[in-house]
RNA sequence: GGGCACGUAGCUCAGCGGUAGAGCAUUCGCUUCACACGCGAAGGGUCACAGGUUCAAUCCCUGUCGUGCCCA
């Protein structure tokens, strides 16, 4: 028995258990049907272990299980493989913040390996709450191969991948500025920064000085609040100027602390104005530094006074100035390496600064700069501007539009920095990745992001990996000394200069025995051991011409969390093994995700996928759109619009939630949340519950070798038509990823067929006393219910699931769970003729139903109905039907006469007159409004096809079917004006 | 600056060469024996603007204006 009302609450775990009893989402369940069952396969895009459900995720899961519901029923055997990754940045912060809350000491403090023993424990209790949360959205994941990025089978993959990429020459180490993150202490790839638009309001200039003297408080309140949004232009002395034009060279900054690094000044070679300046110098101020003048083609003449600063090690343009002059550079400064200004932190470092301690500041000057020593940069640059401006080498400040980049999970400006990393040597790997989108291998679903990947795939830069993290791969890298040890060599001269990339220590030692015992003193039986850190290596160094043992050591940094995630649609299966899994479903059928890891995920797996397993890693992407809140604002904690899908369930159940991503998920836009429309859909499932209470009270039970196809009454073969075509809507659009399309027609038709009309039409079946027509249209419910429950299942498995059960205790024993249960076979072949016949009762139900309401008749009114001109057919038809038309119209009696009766309302249908008597309730001067109202319309059609047929090139060029269409609208329509038109002269001889 | 979308009923959105649709909201009427999370009815749109292609344009093309996003 159905409960009176519908309750989420207790359907949705009941039915979570039945799966899981079932275990009707395990991967490779079709084969015990059938063996022959082809595969279908997605790889979740895992979501962080840290993470908690979010409306991004409530869609793209909706939309992946929509398809793996819908494919399973369908007999394919489908793997939907979940899994999280291990989100390094986030669980690393996560797990300190937590340590520092509860007061315990810090990570450094406790010691790396003591530290991961955290995260692990962490990660073993609280990790992967989202994973609950997506069982609870109705996910049919095969949760008994729930995969975790640092799983034991994955690292090894990881390893493997790195190690064969190093050998393939597509990995490597360089220094070159990264984005670095000053909280984080960690280099981050280019996708990770966002760049921030920023302008500042002071302003400053030397010209005006005289009435408006620089004022340092009011800027510092400035820099205080936003250090960035200002160019600053400084002036720098020429050295020996005393017959030169310019005593000064004017450079403009947005990053006034950096000029302490600054190594060279740029003009344009062309540029007229500097040429005579080229190769003079200029002595830095407050530092002392003598620094060239530089001709390079990165100044441009049209900015500012046409020179710039040269910052090699905080600037990536500068950078590769330096790289073009560093022997000129060097000449002048005597410096062959650029200046780092920064500790990790972005904290100044003057004191021990290589870089500083050779130039000949004053003492004075060399006072001020150790003040700012371990001075955060902002704080530096006010410092310097200050004191640059007291020394009346600030030529102007100016507000400035700029764009600052911040990471996007620290939120603190990013400051390119020079460092040491691991590189991916993306562009290589790229060129198969663009190929196979190109050909089609893989296929964008919509097309037009196809665009996005290939802008981007065509300018990718080197990928950095490397990390300064704890959590996460450590890289599989050894360093070993430069040198052999001996006696000739002082042990203070050895560099880490040997690398052992090797798949574990083992290897990395045997690489290293072989290349120390085979220098040119031969074999010297050096033994080679692990050490735990960079001291003890050194250490080793010291003492190994006595003990002969020398200790190498590992890479403390891990590997960005995408270089895992990159390897998700094969390593999730088990590669580098090949296992049947592996080689059943891969290459996976689709991957659904968001546009904003395209770049993140999307190419990496295509580049990755393709180079180890030489074939793509899925099919099509769909590529799915953003959740906004209902004004179409991104959802943000910041903003406080984010709308929590567990309370949506909570109050509306998943079901609601998940139809109402299904509905709005049409291709391109984005998704617009509304709570209405979830409220809508919730509605939607209450009224479907209603459906199947009313069936199950008036005895609709599944008949055992019932044949739909054979029923007898045009109602029921109308319904069954009816299903067929919806059936082939809904498989047509999700084959086609038309999500919203497919909702949309088994909504339409589960509200607007089967429940407005079907149930009314049976209700005075059920009635009557046609036993047999009662047994027809019982199991015809019963049939078309299960039709609904198996279409809608993908989209609302739940209530769907629940309803399936109940109406199975009656009845033939389901085979079983309606997840598991056979798709409607989709067909197009329509009963025309019950269609017509149908269509026909509803028309002449809602025309009277409006009349009435126009009429203001009360609904206790009835009416009799008079039809006149009505063909035997028509007669037949109103005489099968009149017990229907009776109570869905509200009329007192059906029949026919020649004539409409005097003072009745009439409208036409078809070749017949219809009249409701309506006297002494008629106000005949209204009627002859409606009347005439009705008219023009018919006219205006007429008047409107004429226009098209008067045009020659119409009749000329229109198809055969548009003129066709045109002639039968036309000939329907003065049918209906003609007819009106009598009725109208028939209320005339009334009044 | 480059690229990609999008401007359709009050709102959120479908549609897409030949009669403009839905849900919600609004108004009116209903304790009609599954459902008021319901039933019935109604109002509401020069489909952003201007050109062009076409027998025919909301739909295709070009431009303008507006909105959003991505990349530099």
């Amino acid at each position: 028995m159905l409960e009176k009302t519908y309750d989420h609450a207790a359907i949705e775990p009941r039915m979570s258990k039945a799966w899981e009893d079932a275990e009707a989402f395990r991967a490779g369940k079709a084969l015990e049907v059938n063996p022959k069952a082809e595969p279908y396969s997605i790889v979740i895009p895992p979501p962080n272990v840290t993470g908690s459900l979010h409306m991004g995720h409530a869609l793209n899961n909706t939309l992946q299980d929509v398809l793996a519901r819908f494919y399973r029923m369908r007999g394919r055997d489908v793997l939907w493989q979940p899994g999280t990754d291990h989100a390094g940045i986030a669980t690393q912060s996560l797990v300190e913040r937590q340590l520092a809350e509860k007061q315990e000491p810090s990570r450094r403090d406790l010691g790396r390996e003591e530290f991961l023993r955290r995260v692990w424990a962490w990660k073993e209790h609280s990790g992967g709450t989202i994973v609950n949360q997506l069982k609870r959205l109705g996910a049919s994941c095969d949760w008994s191969r729930e995969r975790f990025t640092m799983d034991e089978g994955l690292s090894r993959a990881v390893v493997k991948v790195f190690v064969d990429l190093y050998n393939d020459g597509l990995i490597y180490k360089d220094k070159r500025l990264v984005n670095w993150d000053p909280k984080l202490q960690t280099a981050i790839s280019d996708l990770e920064v966002l760049s921030v638009e920023k302008k500042g309001n002071f302003s400053w200039s030397e010209k005006t000085a005289e009435e408006k003297p620089f004022d340092a408080v009011a800027f510092g309140k400035i820099i205080d609040r936003d250090p960035n949004g200002h160019l600053y232009y400084f002036k720098y002395p020429i050295k020996d100027a005393e017959n030169l034009d310019r005593k000064f060279v004017v450079v403009a900054t947005t990053r006034p602390e950096t000029m302490l690094g600054d190594m060279a000044v740029a003009v344009n070679p062309e540029d007229e104005r500097w040429k005579p300046y080229i190769g003079k110098t200029v002595v830095l101020p407050l530092v002392g530094r003598e620094i060239p003048i530089l001709a390079d083609e990165h100044a441009d003449p049209e900015q500012g006074s046409g020179a710039v600063k040269i910052t090699p090690a905080h600037d990536t343009d500068d950078f590769e100035v330096w790289k073009r002059h560093r022997a000129e550079i060097k000449a002048a400064t005597g410096m062959d390496e650029p200046i780092n200004l920064f500790d990790a932190e972005a904290k100044l470092k003057i004191a021990g600064n290589p870089g500083l301690k050779r130039d000949k500041p004053t003492p004075l000057e060399w006072n001020f700069l150790l003040g700012l020593n371990a001075l955060d940069r902002f704080e530096a640059r006010k410092s310097v501007v200050v004191r640059l401006a007291q020394m009346e080498l600030v030529e102007k400040i100016e507000p400035h539009l700029m764009k600052v980049p911040y990471g996007d999970r620290s939120n603190v400006v990013i400051e390119p920095y020079l460092t040491d990393q691991w590189y991916v040597d993306a562009k290589t790997l790229a060129q198969p990745a663009l190929a196979a989108v190109r050909e089609g291998k893989t296929r964008f679903v919509p097309e037009n992001w196809r665009t996005v990947y290939f802008q981007w795939l065509e300018n990718i830069q080197p990928w950095c990996i490397s990390r300064q993290l704890w959590w996460g791969h450590q890289i599989p890298a050894w360093y070993g000394p430069a040198m052999l040890p001996h006696p000739a060599v002082d042990p203070g001269k050895f560099t880490q200069s040997f690398l052992f990339v090797a798949h574990n220590e083992e290897e990395a030692i045997q690489q290293a025995e072989e290349i120390y015992n085979s220098g040119p003193l031969g074999d010297l039986g050096i033994k080679i051991s692990i050490a735990g850190d960079r001291q003890e290596m050194e250490d080793s160094i010291k003492n190994a011409n006595q003990t002969r043992m020398l200790k190498i050591v590992r890479d403390e940094d891990v590997l960005d969390t995408w270089f895992s995630s990159g390897l998700w649609p094969f390593s999730t299966l088990g590669w580098p093994d090949e296992t049947p899994e592996l080689a059943r479903y891969y290459p996976t059928s689709v991957l659904v995700t968001g546009f904003d890891i395209i770049f993140f995920w999307v190419a990496r797996m295509m580049m990755l996928g393709l180079h180890f397993k030489k074939e793509v890693p899925f099919r099509d992407v769909y590529i799915h759109a953003l959740v906004r809140d209902e004004k179409g604002a991104k959802m943000s904690k910041s903003k406080g619009n984010v709308v929590d899908p567990l309370s949506v369930m909570d109050n509306y159940g998943a079901d609601a939630l998940r139809f109402t991503m299904a509905a709005m998920a049409a291709q391109g836009r984005d998704v617009k949340l509304s709570m209405q429309r979830i409220e809508g859909y919730r509605n939607f499932a209450t009224k479907l519950w209603n459906a199947a209470r009313f069936c199950e009270m008036n005895g609709c039970v599944r008949k055992e070798g019932f044949d739909p196809a054979a029923v007898k009454l045009t109602l029921n073969r109308w319904i069954y038509a009816e299903s067929q075509a919806t059936a082939a809507a809904v498989t047509e659009a999700i084959e086609a990823y038309r999500f919203n399309d497919a909702a949309g027609a088994v909504y339409r038709f589960v509200w607007n067929r089967f429940c407005d009309w079907y149930l009314e039409f049976a209700k005075p079946v059920f009635m009557g006393d046609d036993e047999a027509a009662k047994a027809e249209t019982q199991a015809m419910a019963a049939w078309a219910l299960d039709e609904i429950l198996k279409l809608l299942h993908p989209f609302m498995p739940f209530v769907t699931e629940e309803l399936w059960t109940v109406t199975g205790e009656e009845g033939p024993a389901r085979e079983s769970l309606l997840a598991l249960a056979s798709w409607p076979l989709p067909a197009r072949d329509t009963d025309a003729a019950a269609l017509a016949e149908i269509d026909w009762v509803i028309d002449l139900i809602s025309e009277i139903r409006s009349l009435r309401s126009e009429m203001n008749v009360p609904p206790a009114t009835l009416l009799p109905l008079t039809l006149s001109g009505a063909t035997e057919d028509t007669k037949a038809r109103a005489a099968r039907y009149e017990a229907f038309l009776k109570r869905m119209a509200r009329l007192s009696d059906i029949g026919f006469a020649d004539v409409p009766p005097q003072g009745s309302a009439q409208f036409v249908l078809g070749e017949a007159t219809m009249a409701l008597a309506l006297a002494g309730v008629i106000d005949i001067a209204a009627e002859r409004e409606r009347l005439k109202k009705e008219i023009g319309k018919h006219e205006s059609e007429i008047t409107k096809i004429d226009a098209r047929f008067a045009n020659e090139q119409f009749v000329a060029k229109a198809a055969e079917e548009v003129l066709e269409d045109n002639r039968e609208r036309r000939a329907e329509a003065e049918a209906a004006a003609e007819r009106l038109k009598a009725a109208l002269q028939r209320l005339a001889n009334v009044a």
